[in-house]
DNA sequence: AGCACGCCGACT
DNA sequence: GTCGGCGTGCTC
């Protein structure tokens, strides 16, 4: 545009002559003070300013170098109309701006950024540039999504143009032009349904639909689809008038709430937020919701930060899923992002699950939730008989020492396939099996640190501790020297079983192909953990064969992992008063599997909580992991200002990444050597340890990258030994 | 991250 | 008096 930048005319610009003369005076003072060699006033596209409000506060877009400051442009007046708050836009941004050549502003590269507010003035001494451009009138930010999304940045350590860019999804011109639908009126409150089964579950959905805002952690039963439960929820939520937001951790349980309640609803009232529906189809439904046409939504991570209008109630299900934590800085987890909506909307909160974590346990030991649990006659009724396969029955077992399945597993098969489907959990094939001597079953442990020797696909033995490898191993204790991986593959075992029971189909779901249901007559359904396809009419048994894999990962929430799994599995199987049985392959003194066998995971999650308290582990304590370059990680945290009772732990190496496969985020590049802090606070000290780390953080990059380089933040790091 | 500004030494 | 080296700091 030719007019761009054209010195003004004496006397300021025409079309501002009406706006109070402060607000025009303190602009052009701005524009005065212009580092120009001939500083004179300047309009802007040469045209003139906009008369109300002639300042738009603009967040710009650019990672994580600015953090949270906002920036002050000057609304030209023909972008007065469409510069309205919430609405993408597009400015100048960088040092090369005020160069200025044959009396033009040049430089900075265009970038995109989101209009915060409008204001009368701006504080920042320099002069204002203009806005380069409204992107689209839409207004994709509201009041409340900025709200949320500075108060998860804030939660995180992390940058509100971080949580932005996960917040709203790319722009579709086409999706935008597109009319959304008219909204329907508030469906009358639904019945109370399957929800009679847990104790005051009718005096919940009651509170729903009478527009209260009760919070719950639901402790779900197997029997009626949870997904049927869930759907009650919502609608009752949206009888009160208000909207709802269920999160639940894959597409497939997301199809599921969406068909119930698509049955309880009609099509119309929700909307579906899930990655495969593609971008532009996807930004569509995003929004529907936002202008309010559909007043319910129910999707995967993303959704969790869906702009539902009037929230009145979000859900989140199974919150021990690791894909309800975000991959992307600052990996805000969907639970807390939704407890903070919660506070900040005072809106109702329903945390569920098959199983409990010790998360959803806090939230009920401090008072915040209410426990949504059904009593034992219940309970009984409802969950299958659990049996135990333990390391002494493996012993005196030959029969499972010569065909890998244990004689109990194999008569639970036979008698389940004789009036149903039967469910085989194994593990996925990217847990490395371990090694154990094939004579008396020691573990095999690495001669120089004692680490676990795994199996590679190579067939060569390698410590997961030292990565050293071995090639003579022998049985220290019986001194045998044979092998034998103490987990098999899916494929083998459902070679083998299917060669047992010749008769019998064999259905597989697993990495790639994922079953959604198999019918009600007998075959063998091998799966790995998540993946297991619902059955119609239940399983009439189910094998989990990989407890002892699943128990010895050194992670904290091991047991409550395996716990979560063995459930969601068991949780397909039929009654007990139908015959429905489960047998696992694990050593029935240990916690979790106690819990499975008495179906009691709240009582679980309530032992290992007071375990972390003890311990100071979290979530009772809040944790951060700082990395990087040795140098890097103890200068920044000498530089951070911790509260007082801060506990720095290490720094420890972080070990580097095994050549041939994929970096992840937070590993140390090929060669270069990182360590890991991590640094504790107590209960209720969270918010300041983020505070403070963020300001580090901030100070770090404001000093440049001369000092040393980055250190990543991490609040809550998921994979603390 | 770019990118411009500025202080200081060397050269026409 | 002027050119240009890189160290420092800002981006509305």
């Amino acid at each position: 545009m030719s007019s761009e930048n054209e010195p003004p005319r004496e006397g300021g610009e025409g079309g501002a002559e009406g706006a109070p003369p402060e607000q025009l005076a303190l602009i052009r003072e701005s524009v005065r003070k212009a580092k120009t060699p001939r500083a004179k006033p300047r309009t802007w596209r040469g045209a003139a300013l906009a008369e109300e409000l002639p300042v738009a506060r603009v967040l710009v877009d650019k990672g994580v170098l600015h953090l949270d400051r906002y920036f002050d442009y000057a609304v030209p007046e023909e972008l007065d109309a469409q510069a309205q708050p919430g609405v993408r836009v597009r400015v100048r941004f960088g040092a090369g701006r005020h160069r200025v050549r044959e009396g033009r502003r040049e430089g900075g590269g265009l970038i995109d950024g989101f209009l915060i507010e409008r204001r009368a003035e701006t504080d920042y001494s320099g002069p204002l540039a203009a806005l380069a451009q409204v992107v689209s009138p839409e207004p994709v930010l509201s009041e409340e999504l900025l709200g949320l999304t500075r108060a998860v940045a804030d939660r995180y350590a992390g940058s509100l143009a971080d949580v932005l860019q996960l917040a709203v999804p790319p722009r579709s011109a086409a999706a935008e032009k597109r009319p959304s639908p008219a909204p329907l009126p508030p469906p009358a409150a639904p019945d109370t349904g399957s929800w009679t089964r847990y104790e005051h579950g009718g005096a919940f959905l009651d509170a729903l639909a009478s527009g209260g805002a009760p919070r719950a952690v639901w402790n779900a039963l197997p029997g009626p689809p949870w997904s049927e439960e869930l759907a009650r929820a919502v609608a009752a939520t949206l009888a009160s008038g208000r909207g709802a937001l269920v999160v639940v951790p894959d597409g497939r349980a997301a199809a599921r709430v969406d068909a119930a309640l698509t049955a309880l609803l009609g099509p119309g009232r929700h909307a579906l937020l899930t990655a495969d529906a593609g971008p532009e189809k996807r930004y569509a439904q995003w929004l529907a919701v936002r202008r309010g046409s559909v007043r319910a939504v129910v999707g995967t991570r993303a959704a969790m930060f869906a702009p539902v209008r009037d929230l009145g109630l979000v859900a989140v299900w199974d919150d021990g899923d690791d894909s309800l934590g975000e991959q992307h800085a600052p990996q805000p987890h969907a639970r807390d992002v939704l407890l903070l909506r919660a506070a900040l909307d005072k809106c109702a909160f329903l945390l569920g699950g098959f199983s409990c974590t010790v998360e959803a346990a806090q939230l009920v030991e401090s008072g915040w939730a209410r426990p949504l649990v059904a009593g034992r006659e219940q309970v009984r009724r409802a969950a299958p008989l659990v049996r135990t396969v333990g390391d002494d029955d493996l012993a005196r077992d030959e029969a499972a020492r010569a065909a890998r399945l244990p004689t109990l597993a194999w008569q639970a098969a036979r008698e389940g396939l004789r009036h149903g489907p039967v469910l085989v959990q194994v593990p996925r094939r990217g847990y490395v099996p371990r090694m154990a001597c094939d004579r008396c079953r020691a573990p095999a442990r690495c001669r120089h640190c004692s680490g676990p020797l795994q199996g590679q696909d190579a067939e060569v033995l390698r410590c997961g501790w030292c990565g050293r490898e071995e090639s003579a191993w022998h049985c220290p204790e019986c001194g045998g020297f044979r092998l034998r991986a103490q987990v098999v593959g899916a494929r083998r075992t459902a070679e083998e079983l299917g060669r047992a029971f010749p008769a019998v189909p064999v259905r597989t779901s697993g990495r790639e192909h994922v079953l959604d249901t198999v019918p009600g007559t007998p075959a063998l359904v091998v799966s790995t953990p998540g993946a297991e396809p619902v059955a119609e009419g239940g399983y009439a048994a189910a094998l989990l064969l990989d407890g002892w894999a699943m128990l010895v990962r050194p992670d904290l929430r091991a047991g409550e992992d395996a716990l979560r799994r063995w459930i969601a599995a068991a949780a397909l199987v039929r009654p007990p008063s139908e015959g429905g049985t489960v047998v696992v392959v694990a050593e029935p003194t240990l916690r979790p599997v106690q819990a499975l066998v008495r179906w009691d995971p709240v009582g679980h999650a309530v032992r290992e909580l007071a375990e972390r308290a003890e311990l100071g582990f979290p979530p009772v304590s809040r944790m951060a992991a700082v990395t990087g370059p040795p140098a890097a990680v103890s200068e920044f945290l000498a530089s951070a200002e911790l509260p007082p009772d801060a506990e720095v732990l290490g720094p420890v190496p972080v070990p580097s990444t095994p050549p041939g496969r994929p970096r992840r985020p937070g590993a140390p590049p090929p060669g270069e050597h990182w360590e890991r802090a991590l640094v504790r606070v107590p209960p209720g000290t969270g918010a300041a340890l983020a505070s403070a780390l963020k300001a580090a953080q901030a100070a770090r990059m404001a000093r440049g990258s001369g000092s040393g380089e980055a250190v990543r933040v991490r609040i809550d790091p998921p994979d603390i030994g």
